[in-house]
DNA sequence: ACGACAGACTT
DNA sequence: AAGTACATGAAG
């Protein structure tokens, strides 16, 4: 599974450097025990010599460590088990949210539905590793990240990568990359300031697209944004922060700034990034089977990303908000809602902000400050008991059984929330709109497993 | 389902 | 000489 066998393909790829592999394999030199990626700048390699790779953590637990020139471990998520094996694939999701940092692999298990058995199982056969060594290997690429792009010590990039001792981390490093914190950090030269992290791509990413899709629905107060950048106001666990986000078109990369005030969550919190901005879509795919479908039909726009709502109640919580009203209306019912119960949280330069509210507040106090029909208070008063009673309320599916939330609304956070890439919102007004407009209806089935993004695709046309 | 053992983790 | 920063062995 790990080891790719056609090598044909891939010898070409990287002989001429192109671009468009990075991410998809990487080349595992046995004479120097390192990996690369395909655009690594560095001669390549005799073909006698090398191993081929589908991912990353594949080459590292074959005993390679990255390269330092072009840094593999940054390379754009490999994309070959997306929209397959929804256990596996939620499990990685979890374990990218630091399910591993606290609960254990029980836990885990548990939370997704099958025992811990299988589990083990399902990443053995996908990627060749245990869910913990994967989770410590992913903790170590984000240490690797630190050490190279922020001015954070030693110590403090251990506990913001999620170690809870600088023992453990400095042995997990050692093995996992074969380097030591301090030969990693000592290749860069680091300006001191704010946190900023780079986010890679695979271009294009259209991220004019997502920024006015943003900036026409800012809640004021819990989000801002200019003509370059996005900022919002976030909460994980029990951090508290803000970040802003800007497009750096030159370098394929996101820039990204963090404010928290717990920063053993800066992890989970950065990957909740790359997921909401989609950062790792295989877009080179989507776009080549999707502008297939709708050749000529539509003014098909390439690199779309699906921009993202930071969490599932705040994404419910909209969506019922959003019920029979204009998307005018709807922003000032969430601004109103989030002024009245949101916590406040002070951002550098910019004064006090608002915090999204979490269910407990929702549940405390009354919704009578809105001016809506009470049916609408009662589903959001029911949401927000769900997430305080159900064991996974993230568990999008079962929001059927809540009186007032339908099929629509499920669809609608499972797309910007839950970032599934196959949804078909049937029946949204929008959606009709747009089919109307084009001279043959498309084939829905053919758009298969990136309907989501056939959706955003029909909405642009608006 | 259970115990032995390995190795992950903290101090 | 004392303090800081990092790496690592020993023990539980």
């Amino acid at each position: 599974m790990a080891i790719i066998q056609d090598r044909k393909k891939c010898e070409r790829a990287r002989k001429a450097r192109d671009a468009r592999f990075d991410g998809v394999f990487f080349i595992a030199v046995k004479t120097t025990n390192i990996y690369c990626r395909p655009i690594c700048p560095a001669g390549p390699p005799l073909e006698k010599n090398v191993e081929y790779h589908d991912s990353a953590i594949s080459a590292a637990s074959a005993g390679y460590r990255p390269c330092l020139r072009c840094r593999p471990d940054s390379a754009p998520l490999s994309s070959a088990w997306r929209g397959t094996q929804t256990s596996f694939h939620r499990g990685l999701e979890l374990i990218h949210q630091g399910a591993l940092q606290t609960g254990s692999i029980q836990d885990l298990a548990e939370r997704l539905g099958i025992s811990d058995r299988y589990l083990r199982e399902l990443f053995e056969k996908n990627l060749g590793t245990s869910p913990k060594k994967y989770a410590i290997y992913q903790q170590c690429l984000f240490a690797k990240q630190l050490l190279h792009e922020s001015a954070l010590s030693i110590t403090q990039v251990a506990y913001s990568a999620g170690f809870n001792s600088v023992r453990r981390f400095n042995e997990a490093m050692q093995q996992q990359l074969s380097l030591s914190p301090r030969q990693i950090r000592k290749s860069d030269k680091i300006v001191a300031g704010k946190l900023k992290l780079k986010l890679y791509y695979r271009p294009p990413y259209a991220w004019q697209h997502c920024l006015d899709f943003l900036q026409h629905r800012v809640i004021a107060g819990l989000e801002w944004s200019d003509t370059m950048s996005y900022s919002r106001t976030i909460r994980h666990a029990d951090a508290k922060g803000y970040f802003t986000l800007q497009n750096n078109a030159k370098h394929n990369h996101l820039e990204l700034m963090v404010h928290l005030d717990d920063y053993t969550s800066l992890n989970p919190v950065t990957q909740r990034i790359r997921a909401i901005f989609d950062v790792d879509a295989p877009v080179a795919e989507i776009d080549t089977q999707l502008a297939r479908q709708l050749a000529g039909q539509i003014d098909y726009l390439p690199g779309l990303r699906i921009p993202g709502i930071w969490d599932s109640f705040e994404a419910g919580v909209r969506a019922i908000l959003g019920q029979q009203v204009s998307v005018r209306q709807a922003i000032s019912l969430v601004t109103k809602f989030v002024e009245e119960l949101g916590d406040e949280i002070h951002v550098d330069g910019l004064g006090v902000k608002k915090l999204f509210p979490a269910p407990e507040t929702v549940v405390e106090y009354s919704l009578d400050f809105f001016r809506m029909p009470q049916s609408r208070k009662d589903t959001i008063r029911r949401l927000a008991e769900h997430y305080l009673s159900d064991e996974n309320p993230d568990d999008i599916d079962r929001w059927i059984d809540i009186k007032g939330i339908g099929p629509w609304t499920i669809n609608y956070v499972k797309i910007r929330a839950s970032k599934d890439p196959d949804v078909w919102l049937a029946g949204d007004a929008g959606i009709n709109n747009a089919i109307k407009k084009l001279s043959a209806e498309p084939n829905i089935e053919q758009t298969k497993p990136w309907r989501s993004y056939l959706t955003f695709q029909l909405w642009n046309q608006l």
